[in-house]
DNA sequence: TAAATTCCCATTGACGACCATTTTTTCCCA
DNA sequence: TGGGAAAAAATGGTCGTCAATGGGAATTTA
């Protein structure tokens, strides 16, 4: 899958639909299902979103038969039942559910904002605060990104 | 099989029928039986809903726990002893058993939660704080989400 | 026969499909 | 290299359809 790069911002008509970056549908393109899945971000104000077959590779790791298991993870529990299909439309616009707006605090603008392997929705202003800080706290961390070829077993990760 | 994924609130009217999310019944679609398998969930207060040959699956795993588990009985009897078979009228609604709207404490709402493979159907202020406890225990244990794409080896646990 | 359950039909409100317009980007040529 | 034409993307609005809901008729069960 190609990779969500770089940042957009478009408008949110009084409907809550929003033109997902041309881009970004490319990006997805070739899938099972035509448009996104989105969740409120865990400890942040923003809305994640992934492609259709990642939420699936998600679903691999909790069978059936762990419900009678006690380390049913929540956080499985929790994504699931938070996210949402968002299909486009014959624009590639979405809309906004009301939960995930809020969270966000979105109102009439949206940020598009990737992050490689999917891609995060702002409010504009809190996506330009953000990242100023993610900047500065990794400058003082000094911290370095480890480059990799495809087909390498997932060098520096997390 | 599709997805089960977010959550939907609908009205239980006062013949104990509800709709089932209509993105439900169509990840039930291509199936044997036209409608869900219902069993108390063991430790919430909820309802766990399965397709049909899901249940076929759980049987076959059931089955297989017997050549190491003396549980197995209590199991299989915990299991498809309480299980509903609740199939589908015209118009896609469910009739929601007195014993099982009991073990949930849905009276006039009913929220379906989805779960990836399975979903829940819960009294909707009941799914609200267990999901916000679910998010918060998660956020506390620091899990994160990683995301792998089927077929990946991608290390996800398991 | 009464009660409960299933089937069928009507209503309504929200959402998706569709079309028109504006804005932006790309591309070509002067 | 700048201007303009063409294409693509974004935006705005309308209309039809379908999901959700409610009520009543028909059928089954006690």
């Amino acid at each position: 899958m190609a990779l969500f790069l770089s940042t957009f911002v478009n408008k949110v008509d009084k409907k809550g639909r929003v033109s997902v970056p041309a881009q970004f549908r490319a990006a997805l393109a070739d899938q099972s299902f035509n448009g996104i899945v989105a969740i409120p971000a865990f400890r942040l104000n923003a809305i994640q979103a992934f492609d259709y077959e990642s939420m699936q590779g998600l679903s691999e790791g909790v069978d059936a038969l762990e419900l009678f298991s006690e380390e049913q993870t929540s956080l499985a529990a929790a994504i699931f039942a938070d996210a949402h299909q968002l299909p486009f439309d014959g624009e590639g616009r979405i809309v906004l559910p009301k939960e995930l707006a809020g969270h966000a605090g979105i109102t009439n603008l949206a940020a598009f904002v990737g992050q490689g392997r999917y891609f995060e929705i702002w409010e504009p202003e809190a996506a330009r605060t953000h990242r100023e800080r993610s900047r500065e706290q990794a400058r003082r961390q000094g911290m370095t990104v480890r480059l990799h070829r495809p087909g390498d077993e997932g060098g520096g990760r997390r």
